[in-house]
DNA sequence: TTCAATCTTGACTAAATTAGTCGGGATTGA
DNA sequence: TCAATCCCGACTAATTTAGTCAAGATTGAA
């Protein structure tokens, strides 16, 4: 599981694909979005050919074309977005035996792990539906209370590669 | 907030300290350390650095020399291991204005920040203390039951800088 | 039929970050 | 005095992420 800034542009313009399908009839091209978010068009393209692999969106070739959601709103969670962008599986270095360096780093492993495990399910609850709700309710209090707390922190980097120094 | 595998790495160094305090006296130096956990000596002296910095341990110069836990096992949280070797803050775009894209981006702010502050929660309520415990208990099963579920999930990456495609 | 708008694909490059090394120095116990 | 250790900061290497480019395929409409 990964989750970088790749993974936030993406919820953004699916979220963004939401806001406008809602409005406008027809497809919504990406450079729409590319205007609107000021991600490149390229990126978007880049990015909506695999969510379009992974079954979130469908697409319309042509002039006039563009992309539509796949499914309903509440049945797009932010998880599944961000791992269709994001993919890239890698082996554990001792896969639940339990046995790399004495232990010791194994229980960092577990900790890792259900840190993982932890952030999936959060991620896995939350729809486009519900962040679309977020936005229609303006007030700040309302979304404060819907993502429970919100602090000024501002960059998350979590990564359990295998690197080792030698 | 950050969390790299540097921040693995500074808690697998601690909790390495942690078992050798309880099973000898004396300090610990970071080349017996490194030679358990196959960290360079190099890498663990910048790690500790910082953790001697943030007050989490204390160092004794000279010959025989090495680290002691500045505290009680179950005062150090893993939280504040990883703050203290990953350190960088940056600031946000629309701070708590809530005007940044239209509302849209926004949103994932809203969203990341409540992820970010999710984990923190989460970080901050496990201790070396309870670390340890799970590697006493050294039944596989009973490590599960502590850290809730453990899948085999292997990479995690979050990251949440301003980056923006042109 | 032609054209422009759009999606499709994959290779490529640039930028940023992270990981890790190196060398020189200061302290201290034996 | 010496060896083991901590201390510090600059440096480099490796990896990852972000982003671009170019060529092509599809389609609706003039």
């Amino acid at each position: 599981m990964r989750l970088t800034t790749r993974g936030r542009y993406a919820v953004t313009a699916l979220l963004d694909l939401a806001i406008q399908t809602s409005q406008q009839e027809g497809a919504v091209s990406l450079s729409d979005i590319a205007k609107r978010q000021s991600i490149s068009i390229s990126y978007l393209e880049q990015l909506f050919s695999k969510l379009r692999k992974r079954g979130l969106v469908t697409s319309i070739r042509g002039a006039a074309g563009g992309y539509y959601l796949a499914k309903p709103l509440d049945e797009i969670d932010v998880m599944s977005i961000i791992s269709a962008v994001d993919e890239s599986v890698e082996a554990m270095q001792c896969e639940g035996r339990g046995d790399c360096q004495g232990g010791t780093m194994c229980l960092t492993h577990d900790l890792w792990c259900a840190l993982s495990n932890h952030i999936e399910q959060y991620l896995n609850n939350i729809t486009l539906a519900q962040l679309l709700n977020m936005k229609n309710v303006q007030s700040v209090s309302e979304r404060q209370h819907i993502s429970s707390i919100i602090k000024d922190i501002n960059t998350i980097t979590l990564s359990t590669s295998e690197a080792h120094p030698a």
